[in-house]
DNA sequence: CACTCATTTCACACAAGTGTGAAAGTTCGT
DNA sequence: ACGAACTTTCACACTTGTGTGAAATGAGTG
């Protein structure tokens, strides 16, 4: 059945493209490519070996790249007794987290406008006052994200019932 | 009163953190300390050579920046009739517009991993099922942001009475 | 302990982004 | 039309990020 089958040629291709994605956006691109290919695998876990072949990649870029991503938690290394090769797997909901992650973007933003309003000489001056918009603007989403990511896990649970 | 003293060191420090960190968001440094000069500044617009002035850089780096911003919509050009310098002011809620614009992020991200779920080989199978799972994430997102931001928009007209 | 396979580290090459000075192009006043 | 003020364009230098190959380190096996 068509359904049932693996189109590997398209499947680097959305590798790449999410990578390339998360690279303008701040994320470094090998880091991408690694959490992509784990996300495109049917295998729960793969070797970093496994990553290299898929990705065409140096043993090295696997190497840096997954210590950056497990710095941040966003893959865990499991080393199984018995064998030389390492592990790698995705963390449960990666993606949502770093979602979560990246929100508190936010709270810096919102700290810096705060600290540039009070420089400005506060909301009686037309720059104070417009810094101190963007600072409650920021806030106020900020404020809001955790009720409304809550809602999605409830309605995810509701779902699997 | 202290309140209504402009501090102009920390309004530069301040210009320069949110460059970099719009920096580290993908977004061009110098465009990102322009946009802040004219969130800091009390005059309602400037010319290219008061933000040259203020931040220390060339008339070059400036003609590049404003070049950028203009045609994303985050500065409007001024041609003032009679004098030789455009001003360049701030398009209203500038930084509310580019937290929406970025927000389109979302649907490409969405868009990527339906292309990538059925890749896989569609819901039946592991990775299907996960790349599945966040193209729903990222769905549910989208589609409720809109809604909160006309929230926003809502309080604060209603505080605005 | 030596051997082998897996991973990490390092120096390098390559590419992309950033800002500058100088020259060229525009626009207004006379 | 000319000159002065302002802006844009261009070639260059500098920095940063990215991935490689090769050497070094670490871990299990006989």
């Amino acid at each position: 059945m068509e359904s049932h089958m693996r189109d590997e040629a398209a499947l680097r291709a959305f590798v790449e493209d999410m990578a390339r994605l998360l690279g303008d956006w701040g994320f470094p691109r090998m880091a991408g490519r690694v959490v992509f290919t784990l996300m495109a695998a049917d295998e729960r876990s793969l070797t970093a070996g496994e990553l290299a072949d898929r990705l065409g990649v140096s043993a090295a870029a696997i190497s840096g790249a997954v210590r950056y991503l497990s710095q941040i938690s966003m893959v865990a290394r499991e080393h199984v007794p018995g064998d030389r090769r390492d592990r790698y797997r995705l963390v449960d909901d990666s993606w949502y987290e770093v979602t979560v992650a990246k929100m508190t973007l936010l709270k810096t933003l919102a700290d810096a406008a705060d600290v540039g309003a009070a420089a400005a000489g506060g909301p009686g001056t037309t720059a104070g006052a417009r810094l101190a918009g963007m600072r409650d603007f920021y806030t106020w989403v900020q404020d809001r994200l955790p009720a409304l990511l809550d809602q999605w896990a409830a309605e995810k649970a509701a779902k699997a019932d």
